[in-house]
DNA sequence: ATTGATCGATAGGGTTTATCTATCAAAATG
DNA sequence: CATTTTGATAGATAAACCCTATCGATCAAT
């Protein structure tokens, strides 16, 4: 029954039978007649099918809720008799949006010191993919924003907050200025984040507020392709402030990260979790790993 | 899977590894089997066992915890899918103090009006066997004081208020009385239910406070007799108002019912239902049903 | 139109799992 | 000490599960 509900929730994150299948590991057949099954044991069609997956039905769609959790709380059972008997262990599957992905140290390398059985496992994803993620139980937590675009149900531990900097070789142009506004920034051809990434869409918007149509040169969903560009000296971005320093782009002789005022834009970061009571274990431990660390990370 | 947690839950009512089985319409061997293979899955043993039942283990404790939310989860899931289709039908399966079952009435008929295809199952219970029932989802919601003894983590709707009178013949002492103290009633051979009923233990409580030693000539657990007795005339009792009023027993010429005051005690009598979010369709419209009755009960 | 590829359903068969009856050994009961 | 109660075990049978192979429908590209 459970591997059934679980057969599902393959079914809605892949939207494809043997995709699906091969996520449970087991034939397309086995997954097929698994579905089935759920739908003769309700006595109502759960998917509607034409030649090919197509969508759930209503009926389909509270299933699929039912069984996020109780598919979820079994995972939790699971972890907690295990964590009772053997301490604390598994593996954590988180995700962080790029610009937080430096930051994911602050919160793993005290947890790994308290819990050493614990694995990790990180992703680098865009926010959005983050909450879908949660929800689908594919990842226990995710670094993304709090306080930008909605979050849906879900535990948030703030953890700092975002503040933009330009990164500019010394000898370009603003590249001499204690700060600058948005409105010369946009002037500069950038390197940024693909749009498809929250922290894309804030800069891009901070920029066109000031009237101005951003020339982004270059962009990639990658922050170490942008770090390697920006590293030259040659290329300008916009970054994080804590990023930059955490990356060490702050110290170069070539390089100078200037505060960009006008507005001073700020995001909150932090942990979400499922909001669900219980939350498993680990996912707990994080948690409350993450509520002892904020204080001193929020500025 | 979940048939295994079922089993377990059964076990924890049943305390006996026969007579769970038999709850679950299957062999004893074949219980054994499913709590050993759970026990297996787990790698924990999670029933002490000596040549018989003993108890769980705290691994198994928790394990009853996560099977009770599970298996009730698994319930609602079917249930709302089968609502969806068919409209709210099932049976839902109740229980009720002795002195509030004249009660239910109020809440069956409405319900029963609004929702035809849902049956009933009315048990007689002690407000202590309700609470346990509820949390083994052995009964899907109770009817039982809400303010005297601890009731857990429960939804409660209040109903109304229990008030008390003496119900007693014309012509035996003290029934000319326009109302009596406790004091008095102290004094008067009665027939209560039985001490497990929470019901006689708060009358007990008020007519011990009163410094006496009450003379309690009969006992029962049951209503109707108390009620056979006192309809004869020759016997006193001590009956909440409204269900005096309810059975008829008031309109008797032989008989009185008359308010005892010193103190004027009185007890909320309201619905219990399981504090889990979502609860069934079948629970949450009962929940609807009391809190849009209450109004017209509560005086 | 024809071909090739993709997708999900179906058929058939081998393996595993589930559950039953019957029985046993250990404790508890009287 | 005999009897009953309780849960575990053995063996047989039925059910379920899951695989491979294949089919029919659909869609895209020639």
């Amino acid at each position: 029954m459970i591997d059934k509900l679980e057969f599902l929730l393959a079914l809605s994150r892949e939207r494809h039978f043997g995709r699906a299948a091969e996520a449970c590991g087991v034939t397309q057949p086995t997954l097929s007649a698994g579905v089935k099954q759920l739908e003769e044991s309700f006595g109502v069609l759960l998917v509607n099918r034409g030649s090919r997956f197509q969508s759930f039905t209503a009926e389909g769609e509270r299933v699929l809720d039912w069984a996020r959790r109780i598919v979820g709380d079994t995972r939790s059972m699971r972890q907690e008799v295990h964590a009772l008997k053997h301490g604390l262990a598994g593996r954590l599957r988180l995700a962080a949006i790029p610009t937080a992905l430096a930051m994911v140290e602050t919160l793993t390398t005290p947890f790994r010191a308290r819990h050493p059985e614990v694995q990790f496992t990180i992703l680098s994803r865009t926010s959005i993919e983050i909450l879908t993620q949660l929800d689908n139980l594919e990842i226990d937590a995710g670094l993304t924003y709090l306080d930008n675009e909605p979050l849906g149900r879900v535990t948030a531990v703030p953890l700092y907050s975002e503040r933009y900097r330009l990164l500019v070789a010394t000898d370009a142009p603003l590249g001499d200025r204690e700060s600058v506004t948005w409105a010369e920034v946009a002037k500069v051809p950038l390197c940024l984040l693909t749009p498809d990434m929250q922290n894309r869409r804030i800069i891009e918007r901070l920029l066109r507020d000031t009237g101005a149509d951003p020339d982004i040169t270059l962009e990639s969903d990658s922050m170490i392709l942008l770090y390697s560009h920006v590293r030259t000296g040659r290329w300008a971005s916009v970054m994080p402030a804590r990023l930059a320093a955490t990356l060490g782009l702050t110290d170069t002789n070539i390089l100078r990260t200037i505060p960009i005022v006008e507005p001073e834009a700020s995001h909150t970061i932090g942990l979400v979790a499922p909001a669900r009571e219980p939350m498993t274990p680990l996912t707990a431990a994080l948690v409350a790993e993450a509520r002892r660390v904020a204080p001193m990370l929020i500025d």
